[in-house]
DNA sequence: GCTCCGATTATCT
DNA sequence: GATAATCGGAGCG
């Protein structure tokens, strides 16, 4: 695993990255380095899973129904966080996508740490090896301090942005995970990385 | 390696 | 009142 130490906020991806189609994002952010910043403090790392999460239609999404409630700001313009809190313990942070009106969003839902792992450890229970600090939705969320307070801040400009980086070679697609109301469409995507979620191992596919 | 289960509360019916 | 885009630990083998 690479560290690094600066992360270049000058990277961070334009709207425009976002304005696509949720399956298209949800590809391009492989590879894209996710940052939290904190203070004088940037931590954060490189995106290896994601899942897409589409409108109405999408029996998966939180947002198959009206634009109401907490899904409504998936409705809302793409480049915007939509973080939520479930399991009455975690949270899950998507990016919005698409043209505004469409209610898709991008989970983002592992990280391999690159940007002062120490300070992500910090919260987790036990010391858990490098590559699982951020290996998992409720995971990245905690290890980044990601909580409902961000909800609606702005990738772009805000105190979480999401930057450039180098695209993977491969990308693996599969299942979604957790899901009850689910049709099997698979937008899961991942690629190769020690710090793929547990979760997602067992259910490839 | 695997499966099963408890934790704990916002959100929705 | 039921459920949940999860996690970590227990039990099994």
């Amino acid at each position: 695993m690479r560290t690094s130490s600066e992360p270049d906020l000058k990277r961070t991806l334009p709207r425009s990255f976002y304005e696509r189609s949720v399956e298209r994002v949800a590809r391009a952010l492989l590879g894209s380095l996710l940052v939290r910043v904190d203070g004088d403090a940037i931590i954060g790392g490189r995106i290896v899973e994601t899942e897409a999460y589409g409108g109405p239609g999408d029996p998966g999404s939180h947002a198959d129904r009206a634009p109401n409630g907490r899904a409504r700001i998936m409705f809302g313009p793409a480049g915007i966080a939509y973080v939520y809190f479930t399991y009455g313990m975690h949270h899950c942070m998507n990016a919005v996508t698409g043209a505004e009106g469409t209610g898709s969003a991008v989970l983002i839902r592992a990280l391999e740490p690159l940007f002062d792992l120490e300070r992500m450890r910090l919260g987790a229970p036990e010391h858990p090896p490098d590559h699982q600090v951020a290996s998992g939705p409720g995971r990245r969320c905690r290890a980044l301090r990601v909580t409902r307070a961000l909800n609606g801040v702005d990738l772009t400009t805000g105190p979480v942005r999401i930057l450039e980086g180098a695209r993977p070679r491969h990308i693996d697609s599969g299942v979604r995970v957790g899901l009850t109301l689910d049709d099997g469409r698979e937008w899961r995507y991942w690629t190769d990385s020690p710090s793929v979620s547990t979760r997602s191992l067992r259910t490839r596919a």
